[in-house]
Parts: structure tokens; C-alpha cells; sequence
DNA sequence: TGAACTGCGACAAAAATAGTCCTATACTGA
DNA sequence: TCAGTATAGGACTATTTTTGTCGCAGTTCA
């Protein structure tokens, strides 16, 4: 439930490799591929799509490669996400205007709608600093009882 | 990105429409498949499966079919959601202990469980009577500006 | 010129979801 | 006690989504 696609993950780890690695001009898709080890084909269009949104800047060529086009602390988890996964959300239908086929019926899109804010509201307030920030904060948040299981 | 599974949606338009008549004594798969236009074998092992996690009473034989075990407004859609499409979530990895291949380089696991148990939490505060409730509070969610789309 | 890049589109493979079928079992009421 | 209706659940297929690959065109630089 809820899963992150393995290419907004792929994402979001390049430009945690961007943030962390502010000398270097560029860095290539392969770069990054090699030191994550995930398919460099796949994570290259990753990296075109972020590019075409405009969080990257890409550069061809030899020693080419791509570097964040503004600060870490400015591009939050949503924006990569909603960049590579679309702007899809928690119900099954929710095609924005195009409305399922249970609509008369099914009432349980409202509530869920204001939970889907909730949600990118917690995605929103995460930046791609912060997540980059956290292995230098020592082991803080290593150990913590993640009490969500309760429901079972 | 972070769509819900249709079984899940499923599971809690069911919930809902108990909740809404409690004045039946059981309700049978079929009735709320045909209600809502879904296929009725498909609800009905979701109900099956709520009912084995304990939130459904079931009734065989004639004028059988289920109940809410509880009251609507102690059910979760957490619980709801956990029971039907089990507890996975956000990153692509997160097998609980098994963890995935790039371990070692991937930090971004961490700051992302954050963000889970922010999930998590919303979802554990909405009750299936929120759902119901919904629909007798007039049309006041309806035409809400979701400013979730801002990132592109 | 040629090596090392990005940028795309089309495909193929794999995995997750959705849905169906079939059989067994439980309860009800006539 | 028997027919009818309902849940329980395993096995299976179909569909869709996700993941990954290939090939080729354009760019930059030495
Ligand atoms: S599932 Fe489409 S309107 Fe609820
Ligand atoms: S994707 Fe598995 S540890 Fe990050």
C-alpha cells in the first residue's frame, strides 16, 4: 500500500547524490547509476524528466551531466515525485476531471481527498536538503518504534 | 503515485455502507456489490478478509452477510487499508527486516519512514464514521481548491 | 573525427492487481 | 430433511503497471 514507485525512489536519490556533491559542476546519469547501483538507462530518464520539469540542468557532451538547478533546501520530495509519478492520487479513480464509473455511488473520494492533502502536505515539507542532511545527523532517527501497525 | 489498490477502496465503501445502515441487521456481499456496481466475488473476499482481521461479524446462510464488529467510529481507514493490502509502504524497499540491495548507499530510506508514520497517523484519524458522515454534512468539501499541484 | 554525454521513442520483461471459477461449508426456513 | 442462500477460500487467468532495454539522433569537447 502506498508504495513509492522504485523511479521517484531512484529520483529522489539522485538529487540527494546532487546535494551532497555541490563542487562538482556536473555529474553524469552513469555516475550516479554506478555508485546506487540501478540501471544507468533507467535512472537517465529520470533525470531527463526532472530536467524537463526544470529542477535539473542538464549539460551534453563530454563531461557533461546534470546539477541541481536551484538549492537543495528549495526542491521538496513532492515536487520529484509528482514529477516522475504523476499527479496521481490515493483513491483508485481520481482522474481529475474525468470521473469514475462508481461516482454517483461511491462517497468515499471526498475524505480520502483531504487526506491526499495531508499527505502532500508532509511531502511537501520535506526537502531534498533534509534528506540529505540526515546521514550527518548521526544515527538519530535509526531506532525509532514506528508505531503503525497497530491496526491488525 | 501513492494510489490506493481497488480492493482497498472497495473494503471501504463496504465499511461505509454498513455504517450507514445500521439499521439492517446483516448485509450480504452481494447486496453492496450490486449497490455500488463492483464485481461481487471480488468484494466478497475482501470482506472475508476484514472479517478474519476481525472488523466484520459474518453471517452464512439465508439473510446472512456482515456487520461492523465495532463501532464506525473506532474502525480506521488505516486499519481498513493495512488489513486489506498489507502493511507495505513508502519506499520501493522497506521489507521490514529483508533490506533491499542498496542498502549501503540508499540514506534516503530513513527520512522517508518519516514521512510514513505522517501517513500513517492521518489515516489512523480518519474513521470510517468521518467517511459516512461526510455525505450529511451538505456539500461542504465539495468544491475545495486541492493545492497539491503546485510543484510542476 | 570520435568518445562521452543527454534526449527520446518504441519495446520487452516482470511484477502487481484485478477479476473469475469452482468447490466446500454453514445456516435458514419451509 | 432438503432446497436455497450465503460465507470461506484456493487456484487460476486476465489486465495493467512498473521496470528495464535497445537503438538512434543530437551535443559538446578535445
Ligand atoms: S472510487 Fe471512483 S468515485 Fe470513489
Ligand atoms: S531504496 Fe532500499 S534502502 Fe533505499
Amino acid at each position: 500500500m502506498l508504495r513509492l514507485t522504485k523511479k521517484a525512489d531512484y529520483g529522489l536519490m539522485a538529487l540527494k547524490y546532487l546535494a551532497e556533491h555541490p563542487d562538482s559542476v556536473s555529474v553524469s546519469a552513469k555516475d550516479i547509476a554506478d555508485t546506487y547501483g540501478i540501471p544507468p538507462q533507467l535512472l537517465a530518464k529520470v533525470l531527463q524528466r526532472l530536467t524537463k520539469v526544470g529542477l535539473l540542468r542538464s549539460h551534453a557532451g563530454m563531461n557533461g551531466g546534470y546539477e541541481l538547478s536551484r538549492a537543495a533546501r528549495s526542491i521538496s520530495a513532492f515536487e520529484v515525485i509528482h514529477a516522475i509519478d504523476g499527479p496521481l492520487f490515493i483513491t483508485s479513480c481520481t482522474k481529475g476531471s474525468k470521473s469514475c464509473e462508481l461516482e454517483p455511488s461511491c462517497t468515499i473520494k471526498e475524505p480520502l481527498a483531504r487526506v491526499n492533502e495531508s499527505i502532500a502536505g508532509v511531502l511537501k515539507s520535506i526537502s531534498i536538503h533534509d534528506m540529505a542532511e540526515d546521514e550527518s545527523t548521526s544515527g538519530r532517527v535509526t531506532e525509532q518504534p514506528l508505531v503503525m501497525l497497530t491496526g491488525s
